[in-house]
DNA sequence: GGAACTATCTATAACTG
DNA sequence: TCAGTTATAGATAGTTC
């Protein structure tokens, strides 16, 4: 569409490149617009060009996160879970410490000590009077 | 572009919409490729039309999570912040209460008591001594 | 460098089987 | 209803200022 034909290629020379993106890009959010208002579509898209500078066009009454929630339902692609996964793991590994502590207290107080093996109780015994000591050395003071 | 001129306004005709979706969306597509050949684009492109179908498309090399990141980094618009946001929360109590057993703990064990004031001390005396007396009730067992 | 022009190409609205 | 065709509107490559 143009005074000659051209090859979809590569745009060797850089100020044609910059000024055909600037021409094709505004084509294209032009034609999102279209769509959207003549068929009701929502439109998301996002352009970056070679110089790192970015367009973006979404449809109106949307936001490209609502695009994009609904692109991460139907495509079944993972967008965010990678991200969230790192922080799911840590939740988890944090959890488990703290059970681990919660356990340990509660048998420090004497609590579920029922089911514990007798050499576990020696344990606990010895470090109640340990601590036990160490309190009382303190008060001492 | 066609045999007669159209305003740009909603196509009431369901079939009539449902076809010019479908055209519009691979012209769109189409230019969405060239630009991206032409001029070392990077395109990430979504589109719902009206029945809820979803198609997509997004430049070779990249990934919808690339352009993403990108976007979310220029745009300084939070995409994905706020799903964090609660998860990060999480974090930050779960850490808060690890933190005060971790303490509790070391007390308990005679740990870092220098600077507890008497009244705790006494409070953690009589804490060691219930559960001293509970382990060893245990052990006579 | 960018805005405007225009000849030409492309996309597509309406049509057809 | 759907793919294929065609006439025409719209997009744009090369050009000009």
């Amino acid at each position: 569409m143009g005074r000659g034909k051209i090859e979809i290629k590569r745009i060797e020379n850089l100020s044609n490149r910059q000024v055909t993106f600037s021409k094709r890009r505004n084509g294209i959010i032009k034609k999102a617009k279209e769509i959207t208002v003549l068929c009701d579509a929502h439109v998301s898209l996002v352009i970056f060009g070679s110089s790192g500078k970015m367009v973006e066009y979404c449809s109106p009454s949307t936001t490209v996160t609502d695009i994009l929630d609904r692109y991460h339902k139907q495509s079944g692609k993972r967008l965010w879970d990678a991200k969230h996964e790192n922080l799911s793991k840590e939740i988890e590994r944090i959890k488990k410490e703290n059970d681990n502590m919660q356990i340990e207290l509660r048998h420090l107080k004497g609590e579920d000590i029922t089911s514990l093996p007798h050499k576990e109780l020696m344990v606990l015994e010895e470090a109640l009077e340990t601590g036990l000591a160490w309190v009382r050395d303190k008060q001492a003071c």
